[in-house]
DNA sequence: CTTCTTATTGATCATGCGATCAACAAGATC
DNA sequence: GATCTTGTTGATCGCATGATCAATAAGAAG
């Protein structure tokens, strides 16, 4: 027989099994969709029971919401902490955008776009969907404020403005999603459509062109 | 007894029934999304069994793919009719970024954010995304590069800034598909953005809309 | 009226899903 | 070593899906 096979899976702590079947839910979520998060799945992953899953869920629309706060989440917070070192605004976009926009995330996209289209059946994702769509905006309105204040932008209304940018790069992502040909350049575009919006100068951000910095990767475990 | 009862469907032309079965496909994926095109659901709807239903269609993934080419095709042809009519790319332009941040054409969003994710599963859907895709792509494309020759614009690339106006549009509509509240002039800022990148002057497009004259004058490249 | 083509039916199969729960056993406690 | 708490199992139910196909009957053709 071989030595892989086990009876009967290890007797945990509650907090311990309940952080793998969220780990596991990650993993498949990134690497299959949201969808593919069932019972069985993560608990095969888990190498356990499919009644224990859902002994630690009230059910799994809980856990795929939960599971897509998290990978969300951890984006955004991800992505505010580089913000944070930079000292202008300017440049504060400009990494903004590169770093959205560098397709090392398109995992992380195409979870937001399953989102996008479950929610109409799953409430609580839609509320978890909502909810992370506004921290993400407030982390750009913050840079899109300062920039008017420092008058290197020259617009009004930031929250709408940081709503904007938002739905671009969302939208620019989940088409890269499907069609990453075709298209040269995506962020010196969009660096002109955004100067043109916040009404920086034209040039202004990413001025050099496109100098990419390094990848990080979001499906490391 | 209710006369409303009919215990087996009235003998019709091939012809006939196909074309039932396709209206009744896209009716259900206006209301309630691709997924909810089942054989049983779509045999519910025009009043038949629902082998009829696979008897017409030589799989499920098939008449989904179809019914998402019918729906997206239609918006595409008469959106492009509508742009015949306008003799200047300006007035296209703008136009075209007003007809489709209208708000009227949510249930077709839907249905695109939808497809893109249903594409990973279903590889006859996601060649009909990418050639539906190409379709809008062309339409903007003419648009922009009318605009280039007529010095309206100044850009170069043309195929890429139509990519992007329509990645930015799609992000945008399927950004108010959750929260179409928080932002006020999505029209406005969308055409900041867009003259920005196409180089137009600022408050050229949507000319009526303008409701902030910029001061950083655009500097000329 | 009779014959025959074929549009239509509906039962059936295999598969997968979420949820439930009595029974089991691992491992801490005494 | 005996006891007991509780993490874990896996069979089971109800439901939904796509696909298949022999049987049926509508309606045209003769």
């Amino acid at each position: 027989m071989s030595s892989t096979i086990q009876k009967r899976a290890a007797r945990k702590t509650p907090a311990e099994r309940a952080a793998e079947i969220a780990e596991a839910a990650r993993e498949i979520a990134l690497e299959q969709g949201l969808s593919a998060i069932t019972l069985r799945n993560v608990a095969a992953r888990v190498g356990v029971a499919s009644g224990l899953v859902a002994h630690y869920e009230p059910n799994v629309e809980a856990l795929v919401a939960g599971t897509f706060a998290t990978i969300v989440a951890a984006e955004t917070e991800e992505v505010a902490g580089l913000l944070e070192r930079l000292p202008t605004p300017l440049e504060k976009l400009g990494m903004l955008l590169e770093t959205l926009m560098d397709g090392s995330r398109l995992d992380v996209t195409a979870i937001w776009v399953e989102a996008w289209t479950l929610g109409r059946r799953n409430e609580a994702l839609a509320a978890c969907v909502r909810e992370q769509m506004d921290a993400w905006q407030a982390v750009v309105q913050r840079v899109v404020e300062a920039g008017i204040e420092s008058r290197e932008f020259d617009t009004f209304d930031a929250p709408s403005v940081a709503w904007q940018i938002l739905g671009m790069v969302d939208g620019l992502n989940a088409q890269a999603l499907v069609r990453w040909d075709g298209v040269s350049d995506r962020g010196t575009h969009l660096a002109r459509a955004v100067e043109g919006m916040v009404g920086a100068a034209r040039g202004s951000l990413l001025p050099g062109g496109v100098a990419h910095i390094g990848r990080i990767s979001s499906s490391d475990p």
